[in-house]
RNA sequence: GGUGUGGUAGUUCAGUUGGUUAGAAUACCUGCCUGUCACGCAGGGGGUCGCGGGUUCGAGUCCCGUCCAUACCGCCA
């Protein structure tokens, strides 16, 4: 036997006992003629000690000990004389009576601590010893606990977990499928699911009316902090259900969540804003609502005063930062930098604040009067002390946009996105179709199993853009964690809706034909949801990248650099394939 | 595909206006040290300044190209 206990859970009440540890050499501290070496295993680390009075020979293998060496220990629990109460077993510390080196190891590229010296890049690299670290230790352990406790609410809820196939077909809609060549089927390709979104409607169609599947899916597009090429999904429908049903029950599994998470108790219900308003009033469809600062439009006092900025302007709006007046040039100057930058792309960036007296002063104020100005603090309800920030534009959407990113920044700035405060909503009525410049044709919004709102159907024909549809995302502090609808499940408007999406009858057939052909045989109304896992871990462990909460993840341009994957294949694969590698 | 930032010791970084032998911290190695726990003290080794080209008497530093990393935009039903 390697080990009768671990490294995390001698007490001073084991005192006395003789025990067995294996682990890893955390680090080691020579006294002279007392070795301290600290050994660590995913539960903790202890203390051991060696004597040079006691066994010399044992204490200078001891000191030949290196980072990272795998030992195994026999000794005796003791109380220690001087303690360290930073650590759990610090009360205690392990005579070692006999010292097995199992592995010896090289000095590793970077320090295993808490606050590690490695860079991202080499983290990654050898991430198999990144993941000795605490901090990512924990993060996996989160990550585990969160499944558990969703397998545990949805088993509870009558929901069947089904496995749906990873090798299935690519759908030219979405995002761009990751392909898999068929060897018995030569020229032809599997694609990876990005959603098991089709089979879990067929799993409908066969009866099973709560389903769900913690799976991972799969994107071929390019990575952002929050988005890898494959990432897992709850993956969850239902049958014989409204919107309402679908909202309460996995509202309930959120606040399960949080519960038993976070020991967080949510009573109160999620709030639920209507995509328009959302756009309108903070320029997001996943709106950071831990804060303020609803954006306050100002067409109809800002116009007509000679400033050509805002006469020729589509939409004049603004934010109110609370208390910020006291910002100095500089920083005002930086707002403007930062508006400026080609990622966001405002042409600029007018301010006005509010004195101690209630008078306004801007950086226009040589186009508006103290009146027009006393109209504009009386839009936002502003106090003295507090800072408008206003962008203009002549693409309404845009600028909506630009504000948005301005609002978060200044959340930020003024401290009000804590980690540690969550705050949760529905978005819901997203639009059913979105319209696409480039190749002039609207592109669901969602996906092209989502319906309309029933009240919304007869806009089909002549407006589609303003369709809404019964779609809905759940965003917690503007991250969007999850996202679904109720879909369609009578075959003739699914054709309709293909018909809209400019889909010949002939494509839908050859590309979803086995889903209009299950509806023929009594699909329930259903409809479902999926949330990103990944997101929600990194949610509830404070990080800013869902990386960490993965335990090999891709860097930023989808590789593997610790199995450096992609690859090349070798001759042989390829001929099996029939493929070729073509220059162009 | 685009924009920004970065690439110098094992690692994290500094490096002035282009000018002598490229530094610090940490890690590593050696020695000393019997209560340390980020131990301490003394000493030591360690560099293709990402790569290629150019300007110059002279390039870590300036210019061009390229590769890599990273954040974001496009993209992500």
């Amino acid at each position: 036997m390697y080990r009768t206990r671990t490294c995390g859970d001698l007490r001073l009440a084991d005192e006395g006992l003789v025990v067995k540890l294996a682990g890893w050499v955390h680090r080691t501290r020579k006294m002279g003629g007392m070795t301290f070496v600290d050994l660590r295993d995913r539960y903790g680390i202890t203390q051991l000690v060696f004597n040079q009075e006691a066994d010399a020979a044992l204490c200078e293998k001891a000191n030949k000990l290196g980072r990272e060496f795998v030992i195994q220990v026999q000794g005796t629990v003791r109380e220690r004389s001087s303690k360290n109460l930073h650590i759990p077993t610090g009360e205690i510390e392990l005579i070692v009576g006999e010292l097995n080196i199992l592995n010896a190891a090289v000095t590793p590229p970077f320090t295993i601590e808490d606050e590690t010296d490695g860079g991202d890049d080499l983290r990654m690299k050898y991430r198999f010893l990144d993941l000795r670290r605490n901090v990512v230790r924990a993060n996996l352990e989160l990550r585990h606990k969160m499944t558990i406790e969703v397998r545990h609410y949805l088993d509870q809820q009558g929901f069947l977990e089904v496995e749906t196939p990873v090798l299935v077909k690519s759908t030219p809609e979405g995002a761009r499928d990751f392909v898999v060549p068929s060897r018995m089927n030569p020229g032809q390709f599997y694609a990876l699911p990005q959603s098991p979104q089709t089979l879990k409607q067929l799993l409908m169609v066969s009866g099973f009316d709560r389903y769900f599947q913690i799976v991972k899916c799969f994107r071929d597009e390019d990575l952002r902090a929050d988005r890898q090429p494959e990432f897992t999904q709850i993956d969850c429908e239902m049958s014989f259900i409204e919107q309402d049903d679908i909202l309460e029950t996995f509202e309930g599994m959120s606040k399960h969540l949080f519960q038993s998470i976070r020991g967080i108790t949510i009573k109160e219900p999620f709030l639920r804003m209507p995509y328009a308003d959302a756009m309108r009033y903070y320029g997001s469809d996943k709106p950071d609502l831990r804060f303020g600062m609803q954006f306050v439009e100002l067409m109809d006092i800002v116009k007509g005063h000679g400033f050509p900025v805002f006469d020729s302007a589509a939409y004049v709006g603004g934010i109110c930062a609370e208390g910020a007046a006291n910002y100095t040039r500089k920083q005002l100057d930086q707002l403007t930098d930062f508006v400026k930058r080609p990622q966001i792309g405002a042409k600029g960036l007018v301010y006005a604040r509010v004195e101690d007296d209630g008078t306004v002063k801007s950086s226009v104020d040589k186009f508006y009067s103290q009146e027009v100005l006393q109209q504009v603090k009386e839009a936002f309800g502003a106090k003295p002390g507090d800072l408008l920030l206003i962008l203009s534009g002549d693409h309404v959407g845009k600028t909506r946009k630009q504000l948005s990113e301005l609002r978060l920044e200044m959340g930020n700035q003024l401290g009000l996105r804590d980690k540690n405060t969550f705050t949760c909503l529905w978005v819901v009525d997203f639009p059913l179709f979105e319209w696409n410049e480039e190749d002039q044709r609207f592109y669901a919004m969602h996906h092209p199993f989502t319906s309309p709102k029933p009240e919304d159907i007869h806009l089909l024909d002549t407006d589609p853009g303003a369709v809404r549809a019964n779609a809905y995302d759940m965003v917690i502090n503007g991250v969007e964690v999850g996202g679904g609808s109720i879909r369609i499940h009578d075959s003739e408007l699914q054709n309709k809706m293909f018909k809209l999406l400019g889909f010949t009858e002939e494509k839908a057939q050859e590309q979803f034909g086995f889903l209009m052909n299950a509806f023929k045989y009594g699909a329930p109304p259903h409809g479902g949801l999926a949330y990103g896992l990944d997101r929600w871990v990194s949610l509830f462990a404070g990080l800013d990248s869902i990386r960490d909460c993965i335990a090999f993840p891709k860097n930023n341009s989808g590789r593997d650099v610790m199995l450096d994957a992609p690859a090349t294949i070798d001759e042989l694969q390829l001929k099996e394939l029939k493929l070729m590698i073509s220059d162009k």
